[in-house]
DNA sequence: TGTACATCAGTGAACGCGCGTTCACTGATGTAC
DNA sequence: TGTACATCAGTGAACGCGCGTTCACTGATGTAC
């Protein structure tokens, strides 16, 4: 039966929303229109109103998935140590839609990576700013190693099934990651420090 | 028609390098158990005799791909310089196996993930070893954040059909994992210095 | 070494299944009067 | 404001297709004698 048009864009917004959590945790090939139709508590011939086929749903997906980003606020260190954590790791659903669909892009449409060019655009640029506040030379150059190294990071640590190396491989990398950033120098500074009214 | 022993293990080697590079390029989703087979010179019907499943097929063939794992000689800058290119972007089927199958990695069996941790652990210790050459402090804690970084850029740098962007990603990961490894220093003043014989 | 035959790697037709997609239908919406 | 009806978002059965997998068969291999 027919909806109001209010209803029928909120039905739109909630196939985009649990469609971005299915892809992110499963991936595009593993979970179905109809699965994404259910999930979104509607039947699946009613997609076709809303999209033109599967491809299309992916690629406004990303763009949906992609389209809120935001660094949030404070450092860039403060961004990677929440972003290279055990719980983000086993929560993809939740998680960084560069992280969970980057890969898998690869292999879709072009208006699909299009969509991916513009997130990871616009996500560089933030980190690029963060470390510009941050104080960190070179911002740029920084901005896309380290926010590789993020990504990176977390594509391998949930790739394997040793949990002991899965956590090391977070942890040294926002190490890593922290002693080459901002104000990581004075941070480890400060660790060496004597404070003037006791150790 | 039977063939002999050793024409049965070279079939199966057949098999296991030609799924390779088409799980690397496309994907283990996107390619059918009878496009392998019929790429290694053989028809469908036969492929369970060398394996039980399509699953066995993918666990084996990382196995097979991540078993070749070697960063070469030189110093790990070079191996750098070498992975994070366009020619190596452009061709997965050739490249690396970690970032082409790491994140597809994640949805697919027990055994497939053992596999891939069995592989990247022996990657990092490869990456931890040529740093110690290269004189780098905290080896491993570069080790894991610069194979994190290369996975990264690469895996990012496919995702996208901006070249430009894809290009810089490259560049500039290179650049800023040189600038925090091995040699590097010394070979970032080199550039400043005069040679006494000439400009 | 030569022969007879059991073994079994590879063939290709066939299967059941789940997928993306289509379509005739339903009934609430929203507009024309 | 109230009524009549055209519109159209959503329903659910049905489709064609390609997939992983099975299986009866073929004929070269390799062993027993």
């Amino acid at each position: 039966m027919k909806v109001s048009r209010e209803q029928m864009a909120e039905n739109r917004r909630r196939i985009l929303d649990v469609a971005s959590g299915l892809f992110k945790d499963r991936g595009f090939d593993a979970v179905s229109v109809a699965e994404v139709m259910k999930a979104a508590g509607l039947t699946h011939g009613g997609f076709y109103g809303h999209f033109s086929s599967k491809d299309d749903l992916v690629a406004r997906t990303l763009a949906h998935a992609l389209g809120t980003n935001s660094v949030g606020e404070g450092s860039f260190n403060d961004l990677a140590r929440a972003y290279l954590t055990p719980r983000h790791r086993d929560n993809p659903a939740r998680g960084c839609p560069t992280a969970g669909l980057a890969d898998a892009t690869r292999h879709q449409t072009p208006a699909a990576k299009a969509a991916m060019t513009d997130g990871l655009r616009t996500q560089i640029a933030l980190v690029e700013h963060a470390l510009v506040e941050d104080g960190t030379p070179d911002a740029r150059r920084a901005a896309i190693g380290s926010w590789a190294a993020c990504v990176g990071a977390l594509i391998l640590s949930r790739a394997i099934n040793d949990q002991e190396l899965s956590d090391e491989i977070l942890d040294q990398t926002r190490a890593w990651i922290e002693s080459r950033t901002g104000l990581a120098v004075s941070a480890d500074l400060t660790d060496n420090v004597t404070f003037p009214d006791g150790p």
